[in-house]
DNA sequence: CTAGAACGGAATTGTATGTTCCGCTATATG
DNA sequence: CATATAGCGGAACATACAATTCCGTTCTAG
């Protein structure tokens, strides 16, 4: 396949990952932002996708998707409980679709699919939850709330590049591990902490 | 003192109350928004502010010198120093500084006075956390950045009515204090964790 | 060779928001 | 009591921005 069609598919592609960097990097981004990430004019974008809404929907959908997998994976998972558990929370850290995901909540009216895939993930969660606390690895006093709560705190860290971001993020994922786990017990932390250099770079007047 | 001198100054206050309230539920509001929520006119604002970004700058200065006297209330502490140390996590906490001083991060210029509270206000930290670890009840590896970060994540906490919101703000800073503390420990969770319906009225469609 | 799929990007349209302006009111002052 | 004016409410203005539409162009399948 090549020539035209062959552009199309590869732009099928292209926007997707373009939407996903920039609405994961900025939920309000316009939606020309995306366009230029992607390197496609905006009727390329509007073809595809009838509205803003509908592209988010999509990238929404495809976030529970990622969550869906991380619990299955990890219910699929024999052997040590605890590491079992930990694995959830960093697969869900690594695919960040939390990000996405919260910021975009009650921007748009969710589908009848997303409703019933968020329903779906809750359910997978729930089990994943379960079995730590049953397997006497997790604090009990800690909910399946809780986790949705702690993965935002994570999602809201935003420094430096995407990588760089990430790697803080599971630096404090194994903080809040440390403190969830039982016995208690710390861990090493991976990651350098952030410079001060990283953090003051933020107070630069934004354009 | 009585009639519009009264009325005067009691809107000074009023204003700021209401800056304070509207811009750390929403660092991106329109300024009508503080007018309205203060129950005075746009001139009103105007009269004592000459723009948004001063409004912003004073709001930035205030949780500044809150997070100054966080710190020196925590280094004029003896006794326990564990103590010391999560008294001051759990007065910023309180004061609430830290949304409108990280959402604000970068949409203004920071002024010259700014600056020299910010300085302070990294040294007083600096002294705040140093204690701690040279008294050997914080971990090591933590450092006064990752301390910003984790105000940060507590930060991005928002869920239900202001109250709510700091209750649980200080339910997941009690689980990072046990993370960080030396030696590792759990302590009782305050306030009840989320309810699954607190979490869901979120994806209602915003207007 | 040509119909039409796919596209780039300017033009259109609507909205949101910072700021200014104007007329009103109550009060301090002579 | 008269009146200058501080303080105010809110409409009007100017503008920036962003979703969507539209049209001319390009490329390729048949």
């Amino acid at each position: 396949m090549s020539g035209r069609r062959a552009q199309a598919a590869r732009n099928d592609e292209l926007i997707l990952q373009a939407a996903r960097a920039v609405f994961t990097a900025d939920p309000g981004a316009p939606i020309a932002a995306v366009a230029e990430r992607a390197g496609v004019g905006i009727s390329a974008l509007y073809r595809r996708y009838g509205s803003k809404e509908t592209l988010l929907q999509k990238l929404c959908g495809d976030g529970l998707k990622l969550y869906i997998a991380a619990c299955e994976k990890s219910l699929a998972m024999d052997g040590d409980p605890w590491e079992a558990f930990a694995a959830y929370m960093r697969d869900i850290v690594e695919a960040d679709s939390s990000s996405l995901t919260i910021a975009l909540a009650g921007t748009f009216q969710p589908t009848e699919e997303l409703h019933r895939d968020a329903a779906r993930a809750g359910e997978l969660a729930t089990a994943v939850h379960r079995r730590a606390v049953e397997a006497g690895v997790l604090r009990p006093d800690i909910t399946t709330a809780d986790i949705a709560l702690l993965f935002e705190q994570l999602a809201s860290i935003k420094l430096g590049e995407q990588p760089r971001t990430v790697e803080l993020r599971h630096r404090y994922l194994t903080l809040m591990l440390d403190s969830m786990r039982l016995p208690p017990a710390h861990r090493p932390l991976p990651g350098p902490a952030p410079s001060d250099e990283e953090l003051s770079r933020r107070w630069a007047p934004r354009p």
